[in-house]
DNA sequence: TCATATTAGTTGCATATGTAACCATAATTG
DNA sequence: CAATTATGGTTACATATGCAACTAATATGA
């Protein structure tokens, strides 16, 4: 039998994803620090959106990541903490508060694209794309399974 | 299109993962709540072997969760501070200490185990067994393509 | 317009994890 | 057999998350 095929029946689907979640945001963190980022997976998660947007609001940020907003403050405290992004109050709407790219957070950004790419092949490394595709639609499909009713579009 | 295909679109399979993971490890408590009991899923996660060995060592349970033996440390702390378990020294290997379960340890096993139950098939709504395998299949492959070397058995 | 409700964001408390340093107890080997 | 190494487990510090209660600001509507 082989290792994954002892790993598949051996556990739940949930331990495995336990397992390969844990595996993947370790793996990018080590990626990093090898080339001496300092950057965690959860940090990218906000900071790429940051990018692309030019200009988020914390509530936007959630929804595209799919975060609480809680984690949402406090990974752009950590983000502020290292100077990678600045919080600017909405100049119309004073609840909102619009996170934006120092110099340094646009460095980083570029700087971790080749770790992202890197961190990607190695996890995917020997599954086909036939399956990494079926994968993606499970596991969006189990989000959409457990979304809370209370966040459901009425 | 579909909310699936739009998350499909948009979201990258870290952060698909990660959404999917917290979903997951959320609805199981909420479940567990609603029916009285208070206990998370990675409690279970170590519950549940303790249950089937009988008296499992820390390292043993780690291995089987593929867990940190930190986590083990704390997980069993919680455990033992819920008066779920108790932790025995070895007779022979002063170093190892055997994880038990008490009375209340067995009752909330079988109490959580028809909550387990409807968590999955929540969680597996309207996903074909044949997608599950391959779902299973991909985790344990991403899983073994990211041990670490040094735990990889030489 | 004034009271009420909603929204955006923050904070405190609890759980979960990784890393590294640590302790106590075996096991190894010079 | 004594010194060294390896093993099982714990602890301190940092990150990440959920929930609930909170503040400040905007929106609603009687």
């Amino acid at each position: 039998m082989t290792k994954e095929a002892s790993l598949k029946f051996h556990m739940s689907m949930g331990m495995l994803i336990n397992s390969a979640h844990r595996a993947m945001t370790k793996r990018f963190v080590q990626n990093a620090m090898k080339s001496g980022l300092d950057i965690s997976l959860d940090q990218w998660m906000v900071l790429g959106p940051i990018w692309q947007l030019e200009s988020a609001s914390q509530k936007e940020l959630g929804e595209i990541t799919l975060k609480d907003k809680t984690s949402i403050t406090r990974l752009v405290d950590i983000l502020e903490k290292k100077n990678l992004v600045v919080r600017v109050e909405d100049q119309i709407d004073h609840r909102i508060k619009r996170v934006i790219l120092t110099n340094a957070g646009k460095q980083l950004f570029f700087d971790v694209l080749p770790i992202m790419e890197k961190t990607r092949e190695e996890v995917r490394k020997d599954i086909s794309d036939q399956d990494i595709e079926t994968f993606k639609k499970v596991l969006s499909s189990i989000i959409v399974n457990l979304e809370d009713e209370k966040d459901k579009p009425s």
